[in-house]
DNA sequence: TACTATACCGGTATTTGAATGACGGCCGGG
DNA sequence: CCCGGCCGTCATTCAAATACCGGTATAGTA
């Protein structure tokens, strides 16, 4: 095994993490967070949808600064389950 | 461009980073931390020696919290100069 | 009703990198 | 001398990040 495929639990946990970042957004646009944040559009609907399970650290970083969360907090809330 | 590569300030983020951790985990051996925050002991090595400068969130999670880290510490500390 | 614009979604394709494993080498302590 | 710990390199697989497409829903305008 070299790169283990993520696990249900791991898509979970995105998902989890997605849906934290789309309620902090709340009323503003996805273009606009995005690119104050400095990715792009598509790359926060992916994660926003949990369809990028797994995002970097300093992805989530810039997201989280923009959206005024803390790092610990928002992993707090995503993990809970997943441990 | 589809994937931008990374730019010399990512590789140097990412540097700071391993540098954070490598600082953190003291005495205790790579195989150790890098087993009980559940990544394999190469991984762990290349991302202290910044070989891999952008890790993904969860995994800087696990080992931040094996390390007695705060995420929202390490990211000032190693996003100071980059900003 | 029709046209337009905005915002989001799903799928597809591409490139780059994360994560892992394996082998060999180097150094310091038992 | 050997063993633990760390480093470098090579190879492999899977996913992040990006872009483009068409589709849907809503709101505004005429």
């Amino acid at each position: 095994m070299v790169r283990t495929p993520l696990t249900p639990e791991e898509r979970e946990r995105g998902e989890r993490l997605g849906q934290l970042l789309r309620l902090a957004r709340g009323p503003r646009s996805m273009a606009d967070v995005a690119a104050e944040a400095g990715v792009s559009a598509e790359t926060l609907r992916k994660i926003e949808t949990g369809r990028a399970p797994t995002p970097a650290f300093f992805t989530v970083a810039a997201l989280a600064r923009v959206l005024g969360l803390s790092m610990d907090e928002l992993l707090a809330r995503c993990a809970m389950v997943a441990a």
